[in-house]
DNA sequence: CACTACTGCCTAACAGCGTTAGATTGGTGT
DNA sequence: ACACCAATCTAACGCTGTTAGGCAGTAGTG
């Protein structure tokens, strides 16, 4: 609060005059966070690509700042580039197919893995003061004779290269979406 | 910290005795939150079963105490319980025929999702001071004409049913995984 | 022109937080 | 009797979000 007033040359407590508090000031930051997702998507674009891209555009929007996901989550905010972010999801997941019911599931588990994964991302760096080689060690200690499957694991584990682990993890979602909307159990 | 103390019966300070700072507290904490989770696991048992098992378990761990998932999200902890955890999770995808890489990220995948959800989840309730109604009137107003997909889906957008989201959106999942670890591109 | 109203800022202060420094107690082994 | 050490204490610091109330300037109205 005191450093954002003195950004704007300004005592901190007039800040309560353009906000009711700190969380609706967050909400703010929230909603401007996602104010370039979901805009001038394709018309005609299959609808794996436009789920792939929004949830993209999510997560290097989140990523921008600092705490980002953190932020955002759990704000629920209703506001119009949340909004449009939803429904270029889920019409997407309609177009393909699903109903209202499952298009909605569908766009709040992508939704919820994003945030997820970009949590844990911003959470080791820059400045984290985390220390990942210690812990690494510590892993490579006691899992060597515990967790043999974690230990041959180990490189993707403490790998550092989120924009491959997302990617797949992400693509695993929307096979699974694809599935589930073309098996005969959901035909409308 | 000073509740703490209090319910210890103690002054504040002298937590730093057993605790170097709130932060390697809370790393206990979140240690100590998935106690319970992958702990007699069937031996014999099919692969999503495990995986999905697992899944709940780590839900229903982190919904126990208020604000797990936001104490767990980012603390990188590496300790028995956590390990314990990403290995029966591994260790399914790799009996599925995963290979190690593909295993670890789906893990991840799995409990990105599992904490971006119980995160959105324990945000909204209970005594969440956030006005649940008030905002979905304000989606209402706004959705109806401008975003219609959204708007038919209203009924399961603004559903508190977390049980059925969560098992839904983990069956896609796992079905994407399995999909991708039984497809031709992957066989070992 | 004087009066009122309102916007947008100010100063002063509060209660709460995590944390540090350093003194104090009580038990244990020599 | 003495030294050691674990575990607690008191006092205080800097920081945080927030409230109460005052004060300058501008705009609108009789």
């Amino acid at each position: 609060m005191r450093k954002l007033a003195q950004a704007l040359q300004i005592q901190a407590p007039s800040l309560y005059w353009h906000f009711e508090n700190k969380q609706s000031l967050i909400d703010g930051m929230a909603d401007a966070l996602v104010d370039a997702v979901a805009k001038d998507l394709p018309e005609a674009q299959p609808w794996e690509d436009r789920v792939h891209q929004v949830a993209v555009e999510l997560r290097l929007a989140l990523l921008r700042h600092r705490d980002g996901a953190r932020v955002f989550a759990g704000t629920y905010v209703v506001t119009d580039n949340v909004l449009r972010t939803g429904e270029a999801m889920i019409s997407a997941f309609i177009q393909a197919g699903a109903n209202a019911e499952l298009a909605a599931t569908s766009s709040f588990t992508v939704t919820y893995y994003v945030l997820g994964l970009v949590m844990e991302e911003q959470a080791l760096g820059p400045e984290s003061n985390l220390d990942l080689a210690a812990r690494k060690q510590t892993f490579l200690d006691s899992a060597r004779e515990k967790y043999p499957h974690s230990w041959a694991a180990r490189e993707a584990i403490f790998s550092e290269d989120f924009d491959n682990r997302f990617a797949t993890g992400l693509d695993l979602l929307i096979a699974g979406i694809k599935q589930r909307i073309t098996s005969p159990h959901h035909r409308l």
